[in-house]
DNA sequence: TATAATAGTTAGTATTACCTAACAAAGTAA
DNA sequence: TTACTTTGTTAGGTAATACTAACTATTATA
């Protein structure tokens, strides 16, 4: 039986260990980064690691870096699929806004019942992507890719939709929020300027600039027609 | 801050001190009936006891009974809102079955989220009752009446439908599950057996023949045309 | 009412998951 | 290559929640 800080330190070790940029490529986790992302002393994650060992869901010596084994990584995938599954829920069934959802997701994705995750899922008609545009795992552990394309390299002209974002903070999303911009929303590039790479967009009947940053981190789709 | 166990301690006394027939008349209870309850040993519970007094949530004094507080009473209220809900959620939304049901809502009754609570109580339609028959206390903790009958009383030849049950043990569900009984079912009592008070009924096309125990354990409404 | 049975309490122990303080290993830079 | 910095580990402590064993108060009964 994996506890329910077991799993939030599996859920850690997944996230942090796909942060490089492709999904391919792993990197490798040490103690204090692991420490610093649960906001934990690193003798307390020295001592889970221990025990996560023993368990078979991590490979880790003495002063080196900590890798998932399989079974780590489906267990943590199997967190990962329940989170993004119950966001999807909270989202779109009782209209919980982008912001709102992941704190109770947090709660939800620790409930013990896997007929209930096939439930939502099947309740949610199989959902590939959560809100955030993230990719729900399969219950393999399967991860669907997705196309993505930022908004910065839309031409100028065409339209678009939005399918994700790769920035989740508090900030980026209340900003958008702002900007009215979330999920599925449609967006035509007016302009784009050269000079700081910034561009102007349309949305419904308002114009509005967005800075190279926040084209960035929106992930849409333009050939959706 | 009320934790997960000390929530389960909040719920039980709220079960075991309402067990008296009229839901207005409380029981006393005991550490050691609160204890063979929640599994535990009194020890343990009467540790536990002392937490409780000091955050305010029970009165009890050394070798005396145990009583909620008004706030003990309303936090437990709360939690048995929440599992009534969300039994409710898991019966009419995603088809779990009876008996299924309670197993997860004690997982789902402990999210922290008031927000959530509403929503689901609106997804559902503001219900009064839960798919066992039990009243689903308000957001204030007012717990909604029932007039129950049960279907020892229905005279012979009449028709009724089933609201709830008195029992929820598992074997009683499983039994009802067998006879294809459950919430809503019609039932027509055919005849009344005055030797051992049994009766024999008919669902849909089929006749049975119920004893006295699982007729009085049966609660239904008789007047819904 | 004396005593046995039941109910309730206390003391001491274990586990999980956290902490601080002290120390050891590895990596970096003068 | 030595010295500094960062990273990782160990030892020892705490709070919550459980346990067993031993003890005490209350209640029931002969």
């Amino acid at each position: 039986m994996i506890s329910l800080t077991e799993e939030n330190y599996l859920k850690a070790l997944i996230y942090l260990s796909s942060l490089a940029p492709g999904i391919e490529e792993k990197k490798d986790v040490g103690t204090s980064e692991l420490a610093s992302y649960l906001k934990l002393k690193s003798s307390t994650v020295n001592e889970m690691l221990k025990r996560l060992k023993e368990k078979n869901l991590i490979n880790h010596e003495k002063y080196k870096k900590i890798t998932l084994t399989h079974s780590g990584e489906l267990n943590g995938l199997k967190i990962v699929r329940k989170h993004r599954l119950w966001e999807t829920f909270l989202f779109t069934k009782l209209d919980f806004d982008w912001i709102e959802i992941h704190e109770v997701a947090e709660q939800l994705e620790h409930i013990k019942s896997e007929k209930l995750v096939e439930k939502i899922d099947r309740l949610l008609g199989y959902p590939n992507f959560d809100p955030h545009g993230d990719p729900i795992p399969d219950k393999h552990g399967k991860i669907p890719q997705r196309i993505t394309k930022s908004l910065s390299a839309v031409n100028k002209g065409e339209k678009c939709i939005v399918l994700a974002v790769s920035d989740t903070s508090k900030d980026f999303l209340n900003y958008l929020e702002d900007l009215d911009i979330s999920i599925k929303t449609e967006i035509v590039v007016i302009d784009k300027i050269a000079y700081d790479k910034s561009i102007k967009i349309q949305i419904k009947h308002e114009q509005y600039s967005l800075s190279r940053k926040v084209a960035d981190n929106l992930l849409v789709d333009d050939k959706f027609n």
